[in-house]
DNA sequence: TGAAAAATGTAGTATAATTACATTATAGCT
DNA sequence: AGCTATAATGTAATTATACTACATTTTTCA
C-alpha cells in the first residue's frame, strides 16, 4: 500500500498533531517534498521532534525516508505524458518517448475494453467448429501471432494474410465458425468487404478494431482498439501492440475455460518444444 | 523523462567521475536510496562534492533531491507488480494481470536498454545492401512486423519464417548486409545454428533477444530484451510486445536517420494507401 | 481529583549536505 | 612539445538538517 493511502486512511488511531500533519501533507504533497524537516514542522504548528516521531510511527526510518517514500506514491500517480518525436531528437529521447506511448496506449485499450464482448467471443471460440483470422499490412502480422497463440487450442485456426484467400476462406464459413478480422483503422475496404463476406454465410464475425468504424459495424462482436490518428509523422503504431494485448486476453481466456484438462495438454506442448532448446 | 533514462544516456558528454557515479547508481538505485552522499561518494571513490556537483548538473537542487527523484523513478517501474493468473479469475481480473504484466514487461525492457547497440543497429541498417529477418514460432510474427515497419525504407528488407529459407539466405549474405535473428529465450538450436550461418558470411548480425543467451553469443550486436522463465502455465507472452516496442525504435531511429527528404517519401507512402480506405 | 501514561516540546548533539577555496588534470594553441 | 586556459576534482570549513535525551504538558482513568 503507499504512503498516501495509508495518510488517508482515518481508521488509525492518531494523535492530535499526527492528524494535523496527515491533513496538511495531504493537502499539498507534492510541496511536502522540497521541505526541511523544520518548515514542515512551523507551517503545521507543531514541534520537529513530533514530525519525526510522526515519520517513524508510520514504521520509515525518518523524514527522509518519508520523503522517499512521498516521493515514489506521487510518481505512480501521475500518468504518462505521451510526447510527439521530433526530428531532432537523441536516441535515448526516441526511446522514453515510444515506450510512453506504448504504455499510454495499452492504458487507453485496457479503460475501453468491454468485458462482455470479451466473454461472448470467448465462448463462440471455445464452441467453434473452426476460427479464421485475417488480417492485412501491419495487421498480417497481429493476425499470425494469434493463430500462434491459438494453435495450443484444439480448434482448427488459421490466418489468411493473402486478401484472395481470405475471402474465400470466409465466403465458405457456416453458423459454427468464427471469423476473426484485425484491422487498426476500420476502414480498410478489403477487410470490410471479408467482415460482410463471413457475415453472409452466419458466422460469427469478430472485429479487433476502432469501436464505431465501418468495419465495426458488420461485426457481430467488437473487441476495441482505441485509434489514435495516424496522424504524425513518426508516430509508432502502438495499436498493433494493443491489438496483441487483446489477442492475449482472448487465448487466456480461453485457456482458462478449457479447465483443468486442459492444463495438461499444455504441459505436454511445453514438453515437446524443450527438446529444440539448448540447455546452457 | 524519468531520471533513470537520463543517467542510462550515453550521449550526454559527462567527466569521468560522473560516469562512475552514473554506472553505479544504475546497478543498484534501490541502495542508493538510503545512502547518504558520504557512503555514495566513498563507494564509488570520489569526493562528496563531486557528488554534489553531479546532482545538480542533472538539473537538481541536490543530493537529497535527486534521491527523491530516483525513489520516484523506482516506484513507476516496481508499480507494476505481476501476479499470475489463477484458474479461478474472472474475465476483468484476467484483463487486469495482461495489461499490469504487459506494462512490467515494458518497463523491464527500457531499463536494460542499450542506446548504443541500437545506435549501431540503426547505422548498420542504414548503410546495409539487404536486411534480412529470422523468427520461429512466436517470434516469426514479430519478423513479419518488422519487415513490415522497415519496408518503409528504400532498404531491400525480407522476413524469413521458414527454417531452410533461413538458412538458405543467412548462408548466402555478404559483409555489408545485416541479419536480425528474433528470439525469446535465445535457445532455439534452430535459430542459433542461422546466427552462425550469417556469422560466417561476415554480415552483421542483429540479435533480438535475452541477452547473455547462446543465441546472444553468436551476434555482433544484441538488441536485449528481458527473459523471464516461462514457466507458469497462463502467463502471457509479454516479450514479443517487448521485441515489437524494440522493432519500433529501431524503426523510428532509421526513420529519423534519413532525413527531411525521407519524410516527403513517408507522406507519399500514406496517401498511396488512402485509396484502400473507406471515407467513412 | 490525582497519579500514571501518553503526547508534545526544548535544547543539545550528531549527521549530512553544501560552499569556498586549493589542487590537479585536460584540452587547445603556438 | 610546452605553455596557458579551462575544466574537473579534492580538502576543509560552514551551514543546514535530522535525531536524541530529557523536561514539560496534556490526557486518561481509577
Amino acid at each position: 500500500m503507499t504512503i498516501l493511502a495509508e495518510l488517508r486512511n482515518t481508521e488509525a488511531k492518531r494523535s492530535k498533531s499526527a492528524h494535523k500533519l496527515a491533513d496538511y501533507i495531504l493537502r499539498d504533497p507534492e510541496a511536502v517534498l522540497s521541505m526541511s524537516i523544520a518548515t514542515l514542522a512551523g507551517e503545521v504548528g507543531v514541534s520537529e521532534p513530533t514530525v519525526n516521531r510522526f515519520c517513524t510511527g508510520l514504521g520509515l526510518k525518518g523524514f527522509p525516508d518519508f520523503k522517499l517514500n512521498l516521493a515514489g506514491a506521487l510518481a505512480r500517480n501521475q500518468g504518462n505524458i505521451t510526447r510527439n518525436i521530433e526530428p531532432y531528437d537523441s536516441t535515448s529521447h526516441v526511446v522514453a518517448k515510444i515506450f510512453e506511448s506504448t504504455h499510454a496506449a495499452l492504458s487507453d485499450t485496457q479503460n475501453q475494453i468491454d468485458n462482455t464482448a470479451i466473454e461472448q467471443a470467448v465462448e463462440k471460440c471455445a464452441t467453434a467448429r473452426s476460427i479464421v483470422l485475417c488480417g492485412l499490412g501491419a495487421s498480417s502480422s497481429v493476425a499470425l501471432d494469434a493463430q500462434h497463440k491459438l494453435l495450443r487450442f484444439n480448434i482448427p485456426v488459421i490466418a489468411h494474410t493473402d486478401l484472395i484467400n481470405q475471402r474465400m476462406t470466409a465466403a465458405g464459413l457456416g453458423p459454427n465458425d468464427v471469423l476473426i478480422c484485425i484491422s487498426y483503422t476500420g476502414r480498410t475496404q478489403a477487410m470490410i468487404e471479408v467482415a460482410q463476406l463471413g457475415r453472409e454465410t452466419q458466422a460469427t464475425v469478430v472485429g479487433i478494431t476502432a469501436s464505431g468504424s465501418p468495419l465495426a459495424h458488420y461485426c457481430d462482436l467488437v473487441l476495441a482498439v482505441r485509434a489514435n490518428e495516424d496522424t504524425e509523422l513518426y508516430t509508432p503504431m502502438t495499436s498493433r501492440i494493443a491489438q496483441l494485448v487483446i489477442v492475449d486476453v482472448l487465448a487466456t481466456c480461453l485457456a482458462l475455460k478449457q479447465g483443468p484438462e486442459f492444463a495438461r495438454h499444455l504441459g505436454k506442448l511445453k514438453q515437446s518444444l524443450t527438446m529444440t532448446r539448448k540447455d546452457k
